[in-house]
DNA sequence: AAAAAGATGGCCT
DNA sequence: GGCCATCTTTTTT
């Protein structure tokens, strides 16, 4: 018997029924969570659901070149350009789904974030999509990476985490599905959540 | 071939 | 709250 290869196969089966789930589980669950990019980052505090049938996911209508990543394996990195100008990071889940990552509390890296967002104030290094990505150095060489990879380190809270639940933003399309989840009473999240 | 539509952010009033 | 920089994908002519 081979403990090694016992444990190894364990934590594959754990990745994958973690991240092959519907995607407003997932993004409701990565909260508080720690991601870090090369040693960069903090608590996740923002977060919203995309599935695979819904309008306003990318995902919507088929696979084409820039969403393949979504119709690739669970709890791998989709990385898109938002309006020609920033990039945007989002976790693969179930097959044509994925949870787009709204705001950090910065943690790690203050100075790298600093330098890449060309600011001080850690208030606005990560507080939206496109913020975020820039302060963590993602760009299209990251689209399609497993999360498994050595760069990038995910740490799950140890204790309760107060979740609050609201309407997705920035969208025209299904803007009744409340799939933007955030930390309770954080300073950082990139936008109020309405009252509810 | 051309044009519109974005899962945005920064700076303006 | 409004404007607009900037560009890829998707839709329409």
């Amino acid at each position: 018997m081979d403990i090694k290869a016992d444990h190894d196969a364990d934590a594959e089966a754990r990745f994958r029924l973690f991240w092959d789930r519907a995607p407003d589980r997932v993004a409701a669950e990565l909260i508080g969570t720690e991601f870090c990019v090369d040693g960069v980052g903090g608590i996740i505090v923002e977060t919203e659901a995309y599935a695979a049938d819904d309008p306003a996911s990318h995902s919507f209508g088929g696979e084409t070149r820039r969403n393949a990543a979504m119709f690739g394996p669970p709890g791998h990195v989709y990385v898109y350009r938002s309006y020609g100008l920033h990039w945007c990071l989002n976790f693969v889940c179930q097959r044509g789904s994925a949870v787009l990552l709204r705001a950090l509390e910065p943690l790690h890296g203050f100075d790298r974030m600093s330098e890449r967002r060309g600011l001080t104030e850690p208030r606005l290094f990560c507080s939206g999509p496109g913020r975020l990505a820039l302060a963590l150095g993602i760009d299209a060489s990251h689209n399609g990476l497993s999360l498994q990879d050595p760069r990038f380190t995910l740490v799950p809270p140890v204790a309760y985490v107060p979740v609050i639940v609201g309407a997705r933003i920035g969208i025209s399309k299904a803007t009744d599905k409340a799939w933007r989840f955030g930390l309770a009473g954080s300073p950082y999240l990139s936008k109020r959540f309405e009252q509810g």
